[in-house]
DNA sequence: TGACTTCTCAGTCATTCTGTCTTACTATGC
DNA sequence: GCATAGTAAGACAGAATGACTGAGAAGTCA
């Protein structure tokens, strides 16, 4: 049985962190960032990452100058919401509702969170279809 | 840096989901139930998970007859709970809100789906805490 | 009792993933 | 031409994961 590999593994994260905080950089900053001093090893490290995310996907690479300058081209919510999904398919059928409800229900919220909450849904409401949320067996 | 192992794999799930649905089992009627037929090796394969299972307290085995029977001692509710955090913090700085937004805006919700949600919201009101956004440990 | 079956227990095993690191090569500036 | 810094390519170890083997305990039944 084929195991399904992480979308996106912890250390592939931290660099994505960066560049969704500082924008588009290049290896070597990107390196400074995460370790400090930058040695060589630590600068290979990284850079297999984005090579990795690269393929993914997940990170740009801007050859135009000397330097290759990498940015990502995955926003934070997006990756949300992929894991979202992942866990409504892996546990829930597919169905979010228990996802919500979850939240909802074992969560704390600020009453800021509830009132926009409310919003939320109230906006979503006109346009989204009936669509039957079908159960799970 | 070590690796963050996966909490539940996904073969460990799929014996999971079994108990979850048909209540305690043995190794045997598991391994029929996701074979077929059951040959010893799958048999050993099932109880091999079983037991990482057991390891992660996930599922509890009951010695009493002579042969184990197996419960799940992990409600699926708590593991959509566990997931939805594991995502809050590696995503999120630990911050729930991203998650209902996301949800909320980019979900497809029925009607039902909204309604019972507005009155979770509700209920919700009364019990909890005003800010609170904690930080895990 | 003894053959037979079925289970438990305690490993092994091959792959793959993942983070790390080395080495060779290229481009640039002086 | 040399030194410096970057890119490219791949090796590597350790762990995770799913699958498997074999020994021995325990129950069944003629």
């Amino acid at each position: 049985m084929a195991r399904t590999p992480q979308d996106i593994t912890d250390a592939e994260l931290d660099v994505l962190q960066l560049l969704w905080k500082h924008g588009p950089l290049p290896i070597r900053r990107l390196t400074d960032l995460l370790y400090g001093d930058s040695k060589t090893s630590q600068y290979a490290t990284v850079q297999k990452l984005l090579e990795r995310l690269e393929s993914k996907e997940c990170v740009a690479r801007n050859r135009t100058a000397n330097v290759h300058v990498f940015s990502a081209t995955i926003e934070r919510d997006e990756l949300v919401g992929r894991r979202l999904r992942a866990v409504a398919e892996d546990l829930c059928d597919g169905s979010w509702t228990p996802l919500l409800t979850n939240l909802v229900q074992t969560k704390k919220f600020s009453e800021q969170d509830r009132r926009m909450l409310r919003h939320l849904i109230d906006d979503h409401e006109a346009g989204t279809p009936k669509k039957d949320r079908r159960e799970r067996k």
